[in-house]
RNA sequence: CGGGGCGUGGCGCAGUCUGGUAGCGCACCUGCUUUGGGAGCAGGGAGUCGGAGGUUCAAAUCCUCUCGCCCCGACCA
C-alpha cells in the first residue's frame, strides 16, 4: 500500500472551525484552518503534516522538471561564513535582512538569505577546466531573510523553502542557453501545478546582474503590479516596464511664452495646483528632491506621471535613493517642500523623456507660496540628462508592438537571473577556456518559493468553503467519507475501497472518524482534495459510492465494481488537464 | 524604523471608560439521543487576564516600564 495513503483517526490534522484573527488573506486563513501550517514567532511557521505534504508535490515536481532539465541536486548549508560574503562584498550591502551572529569562537556568520557565495565558492574550487562545463547545480533547502515586516502567512516570511539554482557556463551564449533552459523548465513546473501565471520582465534588484525574468502567479492578492501586453507576448513588472515616448506632445510647437511668477498660497499639491491655477496636470513639472548615497540630486516628471525610483536608480547608478528630507529640500532649492522647480539648481537635474521639448510648463518657484507659469527647458532650467524615468500608465502604448496594456496583480514564485561574472569575479572562480586563458565562469542563478508556490495555488484555487486543490499539488488525490461508520456495510465498503485505490497505487485519506456527515463535507471541502468519495447507507441500497469533483457541484453515482476504476480514470484525466 | 490597533481557558470574543466573586460562543471530556452540509440534552475539566513594578483595603480594569502580535508605510526572492 502506498504510504500516502492515511486514515483521518490515525492522522493529525487539526482543523479549525474559525478563522484565527491574525490571518487577513485567503490562503493564510485556509492553511491555519487545516492545519497545514501554524505560527512560531513572527515570519517561522511550523510545517504540520498537511502542509508538508503540500510543500512535498512542489518540490517533487520541480525536482522532477530540474532534474530533465539536467540540473544537479545538492545541499548547501544555511549558516554560512562572514567572511565569504565580505569576499563578495555583500557583507556590507545587504543590510539588516541578513542575520548575523558570532559563533563561540566570535566568527562572524550569518543565516544564508541565498546561496550565490557558496555555490560559487564550491565552484572555483572544484571546476577548473572548460571540460567540467556547463553545469547547473541547485538545492531545496530553507532559507533565512530576516524581512522588515513578514506577513500574509507562508507567503512572505523570514524563514521559508527555496529551490534555488545556479548555472555556470563558459560565456555568455552558454549562460543564455542555460537560462533559457531554466525558463522552460520554470514554466512546465507551474504548469504542472496547475497555476495560471506568466513571466514578466523584471529589475534585477541587491541578486545584481543583466536580465531577469520573474514568473507571476495572478492573483488580486499580489504584491507586485504586471502589466501585460493584449496583443503581443510582452509581460513586465511594474517597475521594469519601458515606456516608449510616442509623437510630439501638443504644446511642443508653441511659442515660449513669458516666464511670469504667481503668488500660490497654500498649494503644495500637484491637485492643489492644477486646481489653483485650472490648467492640467500635464502641463506641471514635478520637481522631486532625492537623495542617493553620495549627493542630493533633483528629478523632474510630468504632473500627471509619477516617479518610478527603479529606473531613476538605475540612470543614476545609484546604489541608493530615497526621498530627500525637509532639511535637504531647504537647502537644495532654498523653499520648503512643495515648491521645488528646476531653476538654478545647483545639483543635478534629471528629466524624464516626457518632458523633452514641452513648453510653458508650470513649476515651483524654488520659493514659499509660489509657483511660475512658462518655464521653458534650456531658457529657464537646464536638465543634465532625459531618461525613462516614470511608472507605466495605462494610457502608454506596449514597448515591444505598441499594442494596448492590462494591468494587474501578481505573486511572485520565481524569479530567473542572469548574474554574468559579477561573483566569479568577486569571488575569482576562475577556469581555464580551450586556449588555455583563466576566464570567469559566467552564472545564472534561479529561485521557486516553495512555500509560496503552495499559497499562491491556493490563492488562485479556492471557494468559500476552502481549497481547491490542483490535484498535481494536493495532499491527497481522494478523499472516502464513510458517513455512517455504525453501519458495518459502510464502513466495509469504505475501508475495501480505501485499501483498493491505495494498491492501485492513489494516495487517498479516509475521514472514518465519528462525526456527522455535514462536519465531514465541511471538513473535506476545507482540505480541497480534488476526488470525493461517499460512502452512506442511501449509496448502497443501490449498490453504489458517489463521486464529487472538488471543482464542481455535480453528483454522481458509480456502481461498486466500478468504483476503483472510474476513481482511478478520473484522477488520470485530472493530471492530464495539467499537462 | 514611523503611524494605528490588539494581548482575557485551545480558537473567536465580552468585561477595562466608571476598581469590588473572571464571563459567553465554539472546541475538549463523560453519558444518552441523533446521523447527507459544522446536531440536541445533561454533567464536567480547563484561565499566572502577555510580563514587571507601582497606586489602592481591593487591580483584567488606574499609572509607569517592558515583551509579543496584527494592520498601514518605507524595504524586499
Amino acid at each position: 500500500m502506498k504510504s500516502s495513503s492515511r486514515r483521518f483517526s490515525e492522522f493529525f490534522i487539526p482543523t479549525l472551525k474559525e478563522v484565527p484573527a491574525e490571518a487577513e488573506i485567503i490562503s493564510h486563513q485556509v492553511m491555519l484552518r487545516t492545519g497545514m501550517i501554524r505560527k512560531l514567532a513572527a515570519g517561522i511557521y511550523s510545517y504540520l503534516p498537511y502542509g508538508l505534504m503540500a510543500l512535498k508535490k512542489v518540490e517533487d515536481i520541480v525536482r522532477e522538471e530540474m532534474n530533465r532539465a539536467g540540473a544537479i541536486e545538492l545541499l548547501l548549508p544555511s549558516v554560512q561564513p562572514g567572511e565569504l560574503w565580505m569576499e563578495s562584498g555583500r557583507w556590507n550591502y545587504y543590510g539588516p535582512e541578513l542575520l548575523r551572529f558570532r559563533d563561540r569562537h566570535n566568527r562572524e556568520s550569518c543565516l544564508g538569505p541565498t546561496h550565490e557565495e557558496v555555490i560559487t565558492d564550491i565552484v572555483r574550487r572544484e571546476i577548473h577546466s572548460y571540460k567540467q562545463l556547463p553545469i547547473t547545480l541547485y538545492q531545496i533547502q530553507t532559507k533565512f531573510r530576516d524581512e522588515i515586516r513578514p506577513r500574509f502567512g507562508i507567503m512572505r516570511a523570514r524563514e521559508f523553502i527555496m529551490k534555488d539554482a545556479y548555472s555556470f557556463d563558459i560565456d555568455e551564449q552558454g549562460c543564455n542557453r542555460s537560462y533559457e533552459n531554466m525558463y522552460r523548465a520554470y514554466e512546465a513546473i507551474f504548469r504542472r501545478c496547475g497555476l495560471r501565471f506568466r513571466a514578466v520582465e523584471a529589475d534585477t534588484g541587491p541578486i545584481g546582474g543583466s536580465f531577469s525574468h520573474e514568473f507571476m502567479v495572478l492573483s488580486d492578492t499580489g504584491e507586485d503590479e504586471i502589466v501585460s501586453c493584449q496583443r503581443c507576448s510582452y509581460a513586465s513588472n511594474l517597475e521594469k516596464a519601458e515606456v516608449v515616448e510616442q509623437g510630439e506632445k501638443s504644446s511642443v510647437s508653441e511659442e515660449e511664452r513669458v516666464f511670469q511668477v504667481v503668488d500660490t498660497p497654500e498649494v503644495r499639491t500637484i491637485e492643489e495646483l492644477t486646481s489653483f491655477l485650472s490648467i492640467g496636470p500635464e502641463n506641471v513639472v514635478k520637481t522631486l528632491i532625492y537623495q542617493t548615497e553620495s549627493e542630493p540630486i533633483a528629478l523632474l516628471v510630468r504632473g500627471d506621471h509619477s516617479l518610478n525610483e527603479t529606473k531613476a536608480k538605475n540612470a543614476l547608478n545609484a546604489e541608493e535613493l530615497t526621498m530627500a528630507d525637509p532639511d535637504t529640500v531647504l537647502e537644495v532649492t532654498g523653499a520648503p517642500m512643495g515648491f521645488a522647480g528646476a531653476m538654478g539648481l545647483k545639483v543635478k537635474v534629471l528629466a524624464d523623456l516626457s518632458l523633452k521639448g514641452m513648453k510653458n510648463m508650470v513649476m515651483g518657484a524654488n520659493e514659499e507660496d509660489r509657483h511660475v507659469l512658462n518655464v521653458n527647458e534650456g531658457r529657464d532650467f537646464r536638465v543634465d540628462q532625459y531618461a525613462d524615468l516614470r511608472m507605466i500608465t495605462p494610457e502608454d502604448p506596449c514597448p515591444r508592438c505598441g499594442g494596448s496594456l492590462q494591468f494587474g496583480k501578481g505573486i511572485e514564485v520565481g524569479h530567473v537571473f542572469k548574474l554574468g561574472a559579477k561573483y566569479s569575479n568577486a569571488l575569482k572562480a576562475n577556469f581555464l577556456n580551450e586556449h588555455g586563458h583563466e576566464t570567469p565562469v559566467i552564472m545564472g542563478c534561479y529561485g521557486i518559493g516553495i512555500g509560496r508556490t503552495v499559497a499562491a495555488a491556493i490563492e488562485q484555487c479556492h471557494d468559500e468553503n476552502g481549497i481547491i486543490f490542483p490535484i498535481s499539488i494536493s495532499p491527497f488525490e481522494v478523499i472516502i467519507l464513510p458517513l455512517e461508520l455504525h453501519e458495518s456495510r459502510v464502513r466495509e465498503v469504505a475501508d475495501q475501497l480505501y485499501g483498493q485505490l491505495s494498491d492501485n497505487g492513489l494516495s487517498v485519506f479516509l475521514d472514518d472518524r465519528d462525526e456527522r456527515p455535514g462536519y465531514k463535507f465541511k471538513d473535506a471541502d476545507l482540505l480541497g482534495t480534488p476526488v470525493r468519495i461517499t460512502v452512506s447507507t442511501r449509496t448502497l441500497r443501490k449498490e453504489s459510492v458517489e463521486i464529487k469533483l472538488r471543482s464542481s457541484p455535480e453528483l454522481n453515482l458509480i456502481p461498486l465494481l466500478e468504483a476503483a476504476t472510474v476513481i482511478r480514470k478520473t484522477v488520470q484525466s485530472l493530471y492530464d488537464s495539467l499537462k
